[in-house]
DNA sequence: AAATCATTTTTCGTATCGGAAAATTTTCTC
DNA sequence: GAGAAAATTTTCCGATACGAAAAATGATTT
């Protein structure tokens, strides 16, 4: 269903706040960068040793430098990001690459980050966008798929559903199954169980927003 | 699909890696960082010495850490960070992310303008919601109309836009224009003026998601 | 609790970083 | 162009990062 309205109205309204400067000592920076850098491997529940064949580092590196006690140079830390799989900007993102003011990034159609569980396919787009107050994803339902209502997701946000092609049996706690057809959406609150099963004979293509989502290293979807 | 940490059921699992692989050897990368570093430097028409002093490094280390000629460890890089007054990931930002971060300092109207042109016609969804953190609408973009830069928008929050027909041209303030079509999508900050245009020859039609945006009664967006 | 295994931390020798000053190159001034 | 001044690069040695292996800690089983 589409409640629509013509017309709109814009207007301008102030700027953006601006990251604050954490006055620490050198120290306590370089701790910071090794709590990042353990929380990264933790985060992929990787021992030491197993981040140290990834990244070719030797594992008494890797510990000292989630310490603290060691200030790892350059090549060092380009081989942990290679090896976690991340970007070296990863590791200082907490002031840099959250959503910055005056930002601007396109995505073409396809170009995203591809995730997959068992009943849905979606694609995250601008994961490399940290701190979106708006997280889009693409997602792909398959046709005939079963539903499990142990599966109802909740999270803290709210979430906009556009079906894009195919048709859309809409899942909710507490609700009557709704069927979404091409064009039709939906609005609610994420905290309401839901799921998603593609209605008709043919996959589905929906574009799902959600809010109070992140992007972690990986492009995955996590609550904030 | 969503993958929402607190109490989700769902395990979002195996981590599709999209990591570009950079067959760089890890010297390029190294030289990479001294190309930046150097051009930071460059750009404040800052001499060696000068840098020298404001950071605490020597004269020397700079000089080969510019070259690529050796590896900084992160407390040399953090100090040069301090002395050049720019965020660590600076350094790096560059390396992954399409995304340029731009500072812009963004001179806001008061109000919002009515957007009457015949350019535009919006179809807000959800208009009886009043207070959502998303406000969704649909566009028409009718083909062959005039650009007026003049018209360009800014309202504070994110926006999110999405291709469903056609193709659009969108201006943005300070960047060149960008030709999305079926499927591409953006994600910008709102504070940048922005204007959207069919380039094609049939009408586009569009899904714009906004934050920091309200319904009124009319069902007409205000900034919140 | 002892024993076994997995994981992290500490130790220590070597390779590399990093700073002071000399050597070189570049830029300015006449 | 020659000479002076400024800026950059190279040299050399003390300080620190880094890796291999030993020691310590934690987890699991009997």
């Amino acid at each position: 269903m589409i409640c629509a309205a013509a017309g709109s109205a814009y207007d301008c309204g102030m700027s953006t706040r601006i990251q604050s400067i954490s006055p620490d000592s050198p120290d306590t920076q370089r701790a910071d960068f090794g709590r990042r850098l353990h929380a990264l491997r933790r985060d992929r529940g990787w021992t030491l040793s197993e981040l140290s064949e990834r990244s070719g580092l030797a594992v008494s590196t890797i510990s000292k430098a989630e310490r603290g006690l060691m200030s790892l140079t350059y090549d060092r830390m380009l081989q942990l990001a290679r090896g976690i799989g991340v970007d070296m900007s990863e590791f200082f993102s907490a002031e840099g690459t959250s959503f910055a003011k005056g930002s601007f990034a396109v995505a073409p159609k396809g170009t995203f980050q591809r995730q997959e569980t068992p009943n849905y396919v979606y694609e995250m787009l601008f994961p490399e966008i940290r701190n979106k107050a708006m997280v889009p994803m693409m997602g792909s339902l398959k046709a005939h798929d079963l539903v499990d209502f142990e599966d109802f997701v909740r999270h803290p946000g709210q979430e906009f559903l556009l079906v894009l092609e195919g048709a859309v049996t809409v899942f909710a706690e507490g609700k009557a199954p709704v069927t979404l057809r091409q064009g039709d959406s939906l609005y609610f609150d994420s905290a309401r169980g839901h799921l998603y099963a593609s209605a008709g004979a043919v996959d589905a293509r929906i574009l799902v927003v959600c809010t109070e989502l992140s992007t972690d290293a990986d492009g995955q979807a996590v609550a904030r």
